[in-house]
DNA sequence: TTCCAGGGGTAGA
DNA sequence: TCTACCCATGGA
């Protein structure tokens, strides 16, 4: 067993354990959620195939945050493995997004924006779009207990396993799911209506990964985006928000239930529900509207 | 048992 | 673009 210490500091204003409690996808498989630590961990496969398990926690330094990334793992790690992590840890964590415009706006709009921690804004994603959609549709039309059990199974039926411990496992690469027939990924898993999409998506995916990361390109503009989101098996309006918000591209306001519930207990109480003006409610906030619900939705309790 | 969840696909207007 | 209807699964 061998450790490997990576430490980043970070200059912008940063707050880690808003992004551990962001949403939901720090308690999702493989990241392993510790509250108590106020850290995660996280099992990954790297594209040279070395399976790692990662530590991240945050202290404070003067005016900066340092990231601690403790990465355990088998043998020697070369210098394109650490730089892979480094350049994951950026982007599960939004190291390189830029809050300042959201910030400002915040500011002005009052409460209870205007009093939002420092830092906040940055939700967790995942080092790759493949999980990130599969996750995502896992939160389609069920509970979060259910989103929770559909990833856990994935990842213990097809992730590769932690070689220091191996009940740790990946998150399951395109290729190893799509290379499973689908009548016996769709007995394996209970993923519902869901597992003919995220086969095919596998499928797609391990063929031409390449078009996929082509349509998120950073230049398409969001609408461009969002249709061929859309035109994902799986994927809705719904879905295609929420996706459309791991990109970093807060347009969208994501309607499920949960949006109608909030917005009707919290705008509606003495009139009839109306889905167009709830969401024109957050018009003002052009690109960051998503954030600017989501803020508003943690603090409602 | 029934209802429905951090909805979406499809057919038919 | 909008509406009905159907969709697996499991928790409440």
């Amino acid at each position: 067993m061998a450790e490997t210490l990576i430490s980043l500091d970070i200059e912008q204003p940063f707050n880690f354990k808003r992004i551990l409690v962001s949403h939901g996808w720090v308690d999702l498989a493989p990241n392993i959620y510790q509250p108590e630590a106020n850290s995660f961990a996280r099992i990954e496969e790297l594209k040279s195939g070395t399976v790692i398990k990662l530590d991240i926690s945050a202290e404070k330094k003067d005016d900066l945050t340092r990231l601690n990334i403790q990465t355990h793992h088998k043998g020697k790690l070369s210098k394109v493995n650490l730089h892979e992590i480094e350049m994951l840890i950026r982007h599960i964590l939004r190291l390189d997004e830029d809050f300042t415009e959201f910030y400002a706006l915040c500011s002005r709009q009052g409460e209870p924006w205007a009093g939002m921690p420092s830092g906040t804004g940055r939700l967790l994603r995942s080092p790759s779009l493949f999980e990130d959609i599969v996750k995502v549709i896992c939160t389609t039309n069920i509970q979060w207990g259910g989103t929770r059990r559909m990833v856990r199974e994935m990842v213990e039926a097809y992730g590769k396993p932690f070689p220091l411990n191996p009940e740790l496992r990946a998150f399951p690469t395109p290729d190893r799911m799509a290379e499973v027939p689908f009548e016996k990924f769709k007995n394996t898993l209970r993923l519902g209506y869901r597992a003919p999409y995220i086969h095919e998506l596998a499928v797609q995916m391990s063929q031409d990964p390449a078009a996929f990361y082509e349509m998120i390109d950073g230049s398409r503009k969001t609408a461009e985006i969002r249709k061929r989101l859309l035109s994902i098996k799986g994927i809705g309006n719904y879905a295609a928000a929420t996706m459309l918000m791991l990109l970093g591209r807060y347009d969208e306001i994501p309607v499920d239930s949960v949006f109608q519930q909030f917005m009707n207990e919290k705008y509606f109480k003495d009139r009839e529900f109306d889905l167009k003006e709830a969401v024109a409610y957050y018009d003002g906030w052009g690109k960051w509207k998503y954030l600017a619900y989501w803020y508003e939705l943690l603090t409602s309790d």
